[in-house]
DNA sequence: ATTTTTTTGTTGGAAGTCGGGCAAAATACT
DNA sequence: AGTATTTTGCCCGACTTCCAACAAAAAAAT
C-alpha cells in the first residue's frame, strides 16, 4: 500500500498538535483520544523525543519548541543524518572560540548539540530560535545581529544585518543550505544568502552543514565557491566525480558516520 | 520571625528557577537537589500550580511558558489595568509611523495590542518576543535590534545595542518601568535601563505605559526626567501632589478608562 | 498467495507516584 | 517564656507508569 503517510505519522502528527495546545500530555490521556494502547503512545513518545520534537517526562510528554512552525516542521525531516551531521562538526570545532551560526532547520540541529558544550564560546546569530537555545547555556556569549525580523524563515536580514555582520570577524561560520553542487552552496531565499554570505565573509573557515538530500542541486543564489577554508560536513559520501571537483578547489569533507550512537 | 522570605519561599522560587532551564522537572529530583522530603516538594508544586505559575504533570512538573519564564510571571499581574493601558496607549500613536519598544510585561501587553492596528509601522525592539509577536502582521516592518541575549529579561543588550540605537531616530518610544516617581522613571536592571535610555534619546516623544502599582516608588538606575516630550500612559488618577509636579515639569498624562472594554 | 518485516496489543512484575493521616519540628504569636 | 500555627517528614495502601518479552495483526515485499 501507498499512502503518503503511514499510521505511525499520523498518529505521531496528532501528538505534536496535541502538545501545541497544552503544555503537558500524559500517556493515556493521549491512548484514550487517539483510541491506541498506552504502549503505543509510549512507543511513539521515545520516538519523537529521540529526534528532539518533545520531551518525555514521567507519565507523559511536555512540547520543547514554542516558535515558528514552519521550520518545526522542517526540523523533522531528515533527523537522523542531521543529528550526525551536527554531532560531527561540533567535533571539528575543538579549538574554535567563536563563531556565526547561520539559519536553517540543519544549523538549529546543530545548535543544539553544540548547546551542552562545557566550554566558553561566543556565538553570532540572525536566528532568534538558535540565540534562545544556546543563551540557555551560562557559559556561552550569544549576540543576536540586527535585522528585519522575518518569520518564514526565522531569521533577521536587511541592510543592517550585513553591515553588523561587516564588523565581526569570527574563526567560524556555521551555514545550512538550500543547495550544493560541485561549484558551490546555493540558497533559495535571497535575503537569506546575503546574510550568509557576509557571514562566510567574516569566517576564517566556514562549515557547510547539510544532508545528502541536498547534494547535487542548485538554487537561486550562490552563496559560496568551494576553496581552502571551506568544509563541507554531511551524512554520506560523495561520488568520485564531486570528490575530485571538490579535491580541485581545496575544499574539505567530512563525513559523519553513523557509528556515532550503536 | 521576620525574614524577608520563608524558607518555603526561597525554596518555591528555586523550583521556578530550576523549571527554568529545564522544561519539566521530576519530583524526586526536585527533593534531592532541594534536599527535603518529596512530599514537600509535592506541595510546594500543587501550591505552585494553583497560582497558575508552573503546571503540575504525574511525577513532576513542568513550566507553562517556553520563553523568558521571569516575564511569563509578570505577564499575570494587573492584566486587566494593563490592557486598558496598552489600548490607550495605541490611541495615543495615531499619526506615528515608526517607534521603539522596550522590554517588560507592561510593553508586550501593548505590542498584543498593537499587533491588529492596520496600518504600515516600522518597530524597533530589543525583545524577541515582542518581535516575534508584531511581525506576524504583514503591513509592519519589525527590526530587532543586536546585543547580548539575555534571556531572564528577554531582552538583547550591551554596546552593540546602544551604538544600533544611535542611529535610529524614531517618532515615539514605548517604555515600561520599575518605578515611576516625580522626577521621572527608574528601571532595576541597568543593562535594560541602559538601552530604555538610549531608545528614549532617538525618540522624539517618549510614553511611559505603567500600572498604578509602579506609582511611588524608586529603582535603581533613573532612565528619564519628566519633561515636554513624555507621556505617562497609567490607569488612575494621581495625588494633587504628583499631578502638580508633573505639571511643572511639563509632562504629559493619559488615563486609560475603565469603560473601554465594558 | 506466501513470506518477511513492521507495527501494535497484551501481560506481568518492578518501580515510581499519590495523598491522607499523624507526629515532630520549625516558626509565629502573645 | 509558653502556646498556637504552620511546615515538614514519614509511613502506608492504592494507584500509575514503565519495561521487556511475546503474540497478534497489519503492511510490505517477494
Amino acid at each position: 500500500m501507498q499512502r503518503r503517510q503511514s499510521k505511525k505519522e499520523r498518529r505521531q502528527t496528532r501528538i505534536l498538535d496535541a502538545l501545541k495546545h497544552n503544555p503537558a500530555k500524559r500517556v493515556n490521556e493521549l491512548a484514550e483520544e487517539l483510541e491506541v494502547s498506552p504502549e503505543t503512545i509510549r512507543r511513539d513518545l521515545s520516538e519523537l523525543d529521540a529526534e528532539g520534537s518533545i520531551r518525555r517526562t514521567y507519565g507523559g510528554a511536555v512540547r520543547t519548541s514554542p516558535l515558528e512552525p514552519a521550520l518545526a516542521d522542517r526540523m523533522k525531516l531528515h533527523v537522523q543524518a542531521r543529528e550526525q551531521i551536527a554531532a560531527c562538526a561540533v567535533d571539528a570545532l575543538q579549538d574554535v572560540e567563536n563563531l556565526y551560526i547561520g539559519g536553517g532547520a540543519t544549523t538549529l540541529h546543530f545548535a543544539r548539540a553544540l548547546r551542552t558544550v562545557e566550554r566558553s564560546l561566543t556565538i553570532l546569530t540572525a536566528s532568534f530560535e538558535i540565540a534562545i537555545e544556546l543563551a540557555a547555556n551560562p557559559l556561552f556569549k550569544v549576540i543576536s545581529v540586527p535585522g528585519r525580523v522575518e518569520l518564514q524563515e526565522g531569521l533577521v536580514h536587511g541592510p543592517d544585518t550585513l553591515r553588523f555582520i561587516a564588523d565581526y570577524h569570527v574563526q567560524a561560520a556555521i551555514i545550512g543550505a538550500s543547495a550544493i553542487d560541485e561549484v558551490g552552496v546555493s540558497e533559495a531565499l535571497p535575503s537569506a544568502a546575503d546574510v550568509y554570505a557576509a557571514m562566510i565573509q567574516q569566517a576564517e573557515h566556514t562549515y557547510v552543514v547539510a544532508d545528502r538530500s541536498k547534494i547535487g542541486h542548485k538554487s537561486l543564489k550562490r552563496i559560496l565557491n568551494w576553496n581552502e577554508r571551506t568544509t563541507l560536513v554531511t551524512d554520506c559520501e560523495l561520488s568520485q566525480e564531486r570528490q575530485r571537483s571538490f579535491k580541485t578547489a581545496g575544499a574539505n569533507l567530512a563525513v559523519a558516520d553513523s557509528q556515532r550512537r550503536p
